[in-house]
RNA sequence: GCUGAAGUGGUGGAAUUGGUAGACACGUUGGACUUAAAAUCCAAUGUCCAUUAGGACGUACGGGUUCAAGUCCCGUCUUCAGUACCA
């Protein structure tokens, strides 16, 4: 009887479905354990190998919690609104209702050939109506709310509006736009209802605002920073421009500190929670205003150096600042403007890729400092940069490097204010190890004091204040796009209305042209999308608002990552029709307890769902505050690219060993061309694509050897190697152990087939340890003490490397145990039955069909397990011979059931035995637990 | 530049806390079975010296601590990832 590992998974994958083996209940006694993956993208390339590892991780943990006894929530479901899904659609021409909904099947056809513990009974999918009504219902919460900073959390607008009408805004302390100014409950009862909308949009944590945007006219849309890598699109690569428009944003800005805190609170990579820390940005330091001599215009500036103000010689004006062109004086207009045109022309890319050239031109204006009210140059340089702080710095050439390269380009006085410092060569930018000096009141102060006394002088002349500044800016969320979450407003009198939950979901309408336009004008927007009127209709029948027909809907939709930011929690409760989810159900679950996803969200969809968990939190729809517990980033699955050489000009290609003798080009060809040992198929080749047709072939020792690259996993270096392929040659049990067997789960790696035949061949191993030739060879004979040892050995070991997330140390354990069992001749029940148990969370198919051999009625798969939960002493003594001061003496290593305490109290009482008998004692006794090493005389 | 991670055989990678470095697997070599191949099984496989017995050297490099260092400390080099004029 051999292993038909086709027909065993066919078989299990077909039971788990039609009795809904991985059902998670929302009603159970049982402790919950969520786990759960970053849901996919349904692009049209399908999953290749490197999309499963994560998936595969999770699906062992969740298999093993459920032996633990937990009640087990692992879902999954599909990002399918956004930009690729979109673009997919737009490459094959078909709408992208119709590629996404194709895109959808075929994933799900692959991921049920790994046989995966997923609850599918719970799917999302972000573009369906019945999900999207509520991301629509999250934003009208966030429209509806403010941050209030006094109790430090968002309250509901109407609260707002109350305390304007009793008291005006002189009391609120709130989150808001910075041109916001102070008025009585006089002057808010006096403004018109569309003032106080006007005036209410700048407290909202979700507002309308003119802003400067990123906009990527070859995609169509603005782009949120996160989205933007090294100044092009991050899907695409294209130029993005900065643009001026009237956009949705997010006040994630009131977050920053609470995003930040938060980050002590859960179990995530260092790296990881660097990245985002970074993101944030925290600076603490002051703020401080300088007046301009002649005008009565004042410049803020932000620094974390209040302590230097004294050697503050110049200050830098990036040159979009808003006061440029007004001091600038006649002298000097001609310049600044020349200058002003060359900066706007480079673009952000070439402004980041050249640090080192200084550039700059001197205003003629003059600010006052401060304190000494002497006469401050006001200078624009392109190294202040418009989008940090206030787009101002008082340069003080002495501590910063980048103000000291400046003044020593343009000849600008450098003022020492350090005690004993050198700075003839370079700025000192070391806060600790210095005295101020040079400084009036702040001389011979140190940072910290110096600083804190800066500011209180400041503050008592009124031109300054103590301030922290966050690096991280409000996220634009309106995208001109066709795939995407339509907003749930329309515009009354050019102010924002939302439209009535009641009326929720508001679908996006069928479009015959959904591509976007250059000019930014959503395809929403066009004529033939006024066919909208469902919506419309729909809307009519309320009274209130039947001016829809009059009055606009907006016609952006929203990002990518409104949907991705709440899913979570819809998994929850997936088909509730009345809340996004049930209190119940949020109170059961709470929030994930393992995330496994890439990294490359560390700044994006992260910190998002972060923001909308605490906001959600904080209008009391949500029990927690952090959406996931536990983070693991998998490691890319990296693919190994097949490249062949062709001699420049010709049709002739040339084997790898040749290649130096031409003049040649690299091209990729299908890696699925190549056998194990790099040598190309050549009738192959000519048929998979006509330019090879004739091609001619210099050949090394009868054979075409290619060239390997190690890159990530695409489509066009023709690498990708399909799961599909690997799950009908070996197996999905095979392909589950050997993405595991490849290397820590965090790390990336390229994907090698040559190795997966030593862990399809172990899975054989484990057949015939239960099959005798034909028979089921399994009996109820008494283990031996081998037997238990290996058995207990490998459980210790699994149940390790579980839970430290080594996955790739389990399979050799389990190959050990195998080969020992082999070895053993062990049929015994007793034996086999837990390692069955053991093995089923990697390979669950194959446990299965095993356990169902064994006699057992119930699955493998939902059946709580003792196996994991018994301890066991490991008796194995070793002895280490060393080399001690020249005499052999040993080491001894116990391993035992004990704790620590237990462990410590037997080596006192042996000291003790030993030193009543005179015998040496040890020494050196190193404890820990389970284990002692005993150095012995 | 800054931050983080890492550097171990021909290859992927093991080595909880300092305690037999190279588990396990791939590859390679030899052997068994077979008419043959595949499959399977067995043996060898860090490097060098030695016929053997055995010995020397070995975890990027240079130092240090220790009875004992892949692991800890100091310095250097390299690679990868993230980030970048953040005032």
């Amino acid at each position: 009887m051999s292993y038909d590992f086709n027909a065993i998974e066919d078989k299990w994958q077909a039971y788990w479905a039609k009795n809904e083996t991985f059902k998670a209940e929302n009603n159970s006694k049982k402790e919950k354990y969520y786990v759960l993956d970053m849901f996919p993208y349904p692009s049209g390339a399908g999953l290749h190998v490197g999309h499963p590892l994560g998936y595969i991780a999770s699906d062992i943990y969740a298999r093993y919690k459920r032996h633990k006894g937990f009640n087990v929530l692992h879902p999954q479901g599909y990002d399918s609104f956004g930009l690729p899904a979109e673009q997919y659609a737009i490459q094959t021409g078909q709408h992208p209702a119709i590629t996404t909904k194709e895109n959808i099947a075929r994933y799900r056809e692959q991921l049920d050939k790994i046989g995966f513990s997923f609850d599918w009974s719970r799917e999302v999918r972000t573009s369906n109506a019945a999900y999207y009504k509520w991301t629509q219902w999250i934003f009208i919460q966030l429209f509806n709310s403010w941050y209030d900073i006094a109790v430090n959390k968002a309250r509901d607008i109407s609260e707002l509006e109350t305390i304007f009408a009793s008291e005006g805004n002189i009391n609120v302390q709130a989150v808001c736009d910075d041109d916001v100014t102070q008025f009585s409950a006089k002057d808010w009862n006096e403004l018109s209802s569309k003032e106080q909308q006007k005036e209410l949009l700048k407290y909202r944590l979700t507002y309308l605002a003119e802003t400067e945007v990123n906009w990527c006219p070859q995609l169509g849309t603005v782009l949120a920073n996160d989205e933007i890598v090294n100044g092009v699109s991050e899907r695409g690569g294209y130029p993005v421009i900065r643009k001026k428009m009237t956009q949705w944003s997010m006040r994630i800005s009131a977050y920053a500190e609470r995003l930040l805190q938060g980050l002590e609170t859960i179990d995530w990579t260092d790296s990881l929670k660097e990245s985002q820390r970074n993101w944030i940005g925290k600076s603490v330091g002051a703020s401080v205003t300088f007046n301009v001599k002649g005008y009565e215009d004042k410049i803020e500036v932000f620094t974390t150096r209040p302590d230097t103000i004294f050697g503050a010689t110049f200050m830098t004006l990036a040159p979009e600042h808003d006061l440029v062109t007004k001091i600038t004086t006649p002298e000097q207009k001609e310049e600044v403007a020349i200058y002003i045109q060359a900066t706007a022309k480079r673009s952000e890319r070439e402004r980041m890729a050249d640090v080192k050239t200084i550039s700059g031109v001197f205003t003629g204006a003059y600010a006052e400092h401060p304190f000494t009210k002497e006469p401050v140059p006001i200078w624009i340089g392109d190294y202040v940069l418009a989008g940090y702080g206030t787009g101002a710095v008082m340069a003080v050439p002495c501590g910063d490097q980048r103000d000291y390269d400046f003044a020593k380009h343009f000849n600008i006085p450098i003022k020492n204010i350090f005690e004993g410092v050198d700075i003839s060569e370079e700025a000192f930018a070391d806060k600790e190890n210095t005295i101020i000096a040079n400084s009036d009141f702040l001389d011979g102060l140190k940072y910290k004091k110096a600083t804190k006394t800066a500011i209180y002088e400041l503050e008592k002349l009124g031109q300054g204040v103590g301030k922290t500044n966050y690096r991280l800016r409000d996220a634009v969320f309106s995208r001109q796009r066709y795939w995407g979450e339509p907003f749930p407003v329309y515009y009354v009198d050019g102010m924002p209305q939302m439209i009535d939950i009641a009326h929720l979901p508001i679908e996006l309408p069928e479009v015959e042209k959904y591509l976007p336009t250059e000019t930014g004008e959503p395809p929403l927007g066009r004529a033939d999308v006024w066919a909208w009127d469902t919506l419309k209709g729909e809307l009519a029948k309320n009274e209130d608002i039947d001016h829809v027909n009059i009055f606009p809907l907006e016609l952006n939709t929203m990002p990518g990552w409104a949907g991705s930011s709440w899913y979570l929690f819809r998994y929850m409760d997936a088909d509730n029709e009345n809340e996004f989810a049930s209190a119940e159900a949020l109170q059961y679950w709470q929030n994930v307890d393992l995330y496994i996803g890439g990294s490359e969200h560390a700044t994006g969809h992260l910190l998002y769902s972060r923001f909308w968990t605490k906001f959600l939190h904080d209008r009391g729809n949500l029990p927690v505050d952090e959406p996931f517990k536990k983070l693991i980033n998998q490691g890319m699955i990296l693919g190994t690219s097949a490249i062949v050489y062709r001699i420049s000009g010709s049709d002739t290609y040339v084997s790898k060993g040749l290649k130096d003798g031409y003049e040649t080009e690299e091209l990729r060809v299908d890696v699925s061309l190549i056998n194990s040992s790099d040598e190309l198929d050549v009738d192959s080749l000519k048929q998979w694509q006509p330019q090879f047709k004739d091609a001619d072939f210099k050949l090394e020792d009868g054979k075409y050897i290619v060239g390997r690259e190690v890159e990530k996993m695409s489509k066009r270096w023709f690498n990708v190697v399909n799961p599909d392929d690997i799950c009908n040659d070996f197996g999905a049990d095979t392909l589950r152990l050997y993405e595991m067997f490849l290397g820590p789960l965090e790390q990336a790696k390229p994907w090698n087939t040559a190795g997966i035949t030593g862990v399809h061949s172990f899975l054989k191993k484990l057949w015939k340890l239960y099959h005798n030739d034909e028979t089921f060879a399994v009996n109820d004979i008494e283990p031996t003490k081998d037997n238990l040892k290996t058995l207990h050995k490998t459980i210790k070991k699994v149940e390790e490397d579980i839970e430290n997330f080594s996955f790739n140390t389990s399979v050799s354990t389990f190959m050990i145990a195998v080969n020992e069992l082999t070895a053993q001749k062990c049929t015994s029940r007793a034996i086999l039955d837990p390692l069955a148990v053991l093995i089923s969370p990697y390979a669950p198919h194959i446990a299965e069909e095993l356990w169902e051999k064994l006699g057992n009625s119930e699955s493998i798969s939902t059946a709580n397990f003792p196996v994991f939960e018994e301890k066991h002493l490991v008796e194995s003594t070793k002895q280490y011979p060393i080399s001690f001061n020249g005499k052999m003496r040993f080491t001894m290593e116990l391993s035992l059931d004990l704790s620590k305490d237990e462990i410590e109290a037997a080596v006192m009482a042996h000291e003790k035995t030993q030193q009543q008998l005179g015998g040496r004692t040890p020494k050196k006794v190193i404890i820990v637990p389970g284990k002692i090493v005993n150095l012995v005389g």
